[in-house]
DNA sequence: TCTGGGGTCCTAGGACCC
DNA sequence: TCTGGGGTCCTAGGACCC
């Protein structure tokens, strides 16, 4: 990963020839970090780190005043307080970030057709079909800064090219506050003096195994044969790699429907060997995974308890139904007995239920068994709790769990 | 330095069917 | 009777990204 301090930054000037870049990738500059300080301006300036003031919490944004002491998300807050002493900690305000995203997911469906959104704050634009209407990424790439930093305060990056792979890199490389367009003829130079770790898709094992084999950058992958890295890699990552270091990436913009899967997971403050506070735990998390699914009017074969253990191992068991659903109490208790099949499982650490083969929500019509009489027991609780808040309508088991929080007290505050 | 929470995609083995 | 090959579904794990 690159150290997206700034210290390497590379923008292009107005005159780039941008006839080939049809392709935009926009990313806001230290997203969560900037937004929270859109409300708290007399922060600016200052090393802001977002996350829980805890043990056991990762960072989740830095501000570069942070990242210059080599703060990064996912590091261990104790690691960041270490590294930055006088660092400031504010919790994450998720409301805040969705509403920011909106705004400016709304700007880019305003300037094309095609957006691609990848994350809370990123997403690929289509520019090929507007060349004669609004110009090229020299002109679109300034004009939607300029209207996100105008519109909502925040910074973007834009990277523009032919492609995807390409695209990203570019953004990357122009942040903070930057445009970057690679022409076509450019894009080896661009390429590969990067390092192997720059092609999206290598982490930090892949980026092991390359070096194994001597090669370090782009370049040095692109110029080992297809043949060896197939034999080295396998083959469909073997292809991939050598596709992306040629800077050939055939991956269109495209519009995604709804996720795949839906599912929350919780790492506990202490380490929990209770039946009754893990089933607890269950109760809570499949709640909110069968409340996503009817929002989002879609129901899920498949439910995954995924369970860490203390000592970090992590394992994952999974049930694919009959039917589908998105019924919580079937949720609930097909977690439930997938923990029972544990038997006495050591002290765990995390628990996590998720939802996966999802399909739109099929109409049971006037089917009167009793799970869709829960169906619509859940969905009647849903629409008081959208009018009266959580605590109006919840099991009564979970409503116990929440006063023993409170009496705990919150972890933090900033 | 002891490691969050939301996802996507891929692999590999076994069951099962034709 | 001692053993093929392809396709699909399911399960478990893992790498990776933001």
């Amino acid at each position: 990963m690159s150290k997206q301090d700034g210290s390497n930054r590379l923008v292009s000037g107005p005159d780039v020839d941008d006839s080939t870049a049809t392709i935009l990738h926009v990313d806001l500059d230290a997203f969560f970090a900037s937004a929270s300080l859109l409300a708290r301006p007399d922060l600016v300036g200052l090393p802001v780190v977002i996350g829980h003031d805890s043990t056991r919490s990762v960072v989740t944004a830095a501000t570069y005043e942070a990242r210059k002491y080599g703060v990064h998300s996912a590091m261990p807050m104790g690691r960041a307080l270490r590294l930055c002493p006088n660092a400031i900690v504010l919790e994450p305000d998720f409301h805040l970030y969705s509403r920011l995203s909106k705004h400016v997911m709304g700007i880019l469906d305003d300037v094309s057709p095609d957006v691609e959104r990848l994350g809370i704050d990123e997403a690929f634009v289509g520019i090929a079909g507007l060349r004669r209407l609004s110009g090229g990424a020299n002109r679109i790439g300034p004009g939607l800064r300029q209207r996100i930093r105008a519109e909502t305060g925040l910074v973007a990056s834009v990277g523009a090219a032919s492609t995807k792979h390409v695209a990203k890199l570019a953004s990357g490389r122009a942040k903070p506050d930057g445009l970057l367009v690679v022409p076509d003829e450019h894009v080896l130079d661009f390429l590969h003096p990067q390092p192997a770790s720059a092609i999206w898709g290598v982490g930090p094992k892949q980026q092991e195994r390359l070096a194994r084999y001597g090669l370090h950058t782009v370049g040095d992958v692109a110029r080992t044969s297809l043949e060896r890295l197939e034999a080295w890699f396998g083959e469909a990552t073997g292809r991939h790699l050598h596709e992306l270091s040629w800077g050939r990436d055939p991956r269109e913009v495209r519009e995604r429907g709804h996720e795949k899967t839906f599912g929350h997971n919780h790492t506990f403050s202490h380490d929990v060997v209770d039946r009754t506070e893990l089933q607890g735990e269950i109760l809570r998390l499949a709640t909110g995974v069968g409340r996503r699914l009817r929002d989002a009017g879609v129901q899920a074969r498949t439910v995954t308890l995924t369970v860490r253990f203390h000592d970090f191992r992590t394992i994952t068991r999974s049930r694919t139904l009959p039917e589908a659903t998105d019924v919580t109490r079937v949720l609930v208790e097909t977690a439930w007995s997938l923990l029972d099949a544990l038997g006495e499982p050591p002290p765990v650490r995390l628990l996590g239920v998720r939802a996966s083969s999802v399909q739109d929500a099929a109409d049971h019509g006037l089917l009167w068994d009793d799970t869709e009489t829960w169906g619509s027991a859940e969905r009647a609780m849903d629409a008081v709790h959208d009018r009266f808040g959580a605590a109006a309508v919840a099991p009564a088991s979970m409503l116990r769990r929440e006063r023993k929080r409170d009496d705990t007290g919150p972890s933090g505050g900033d």
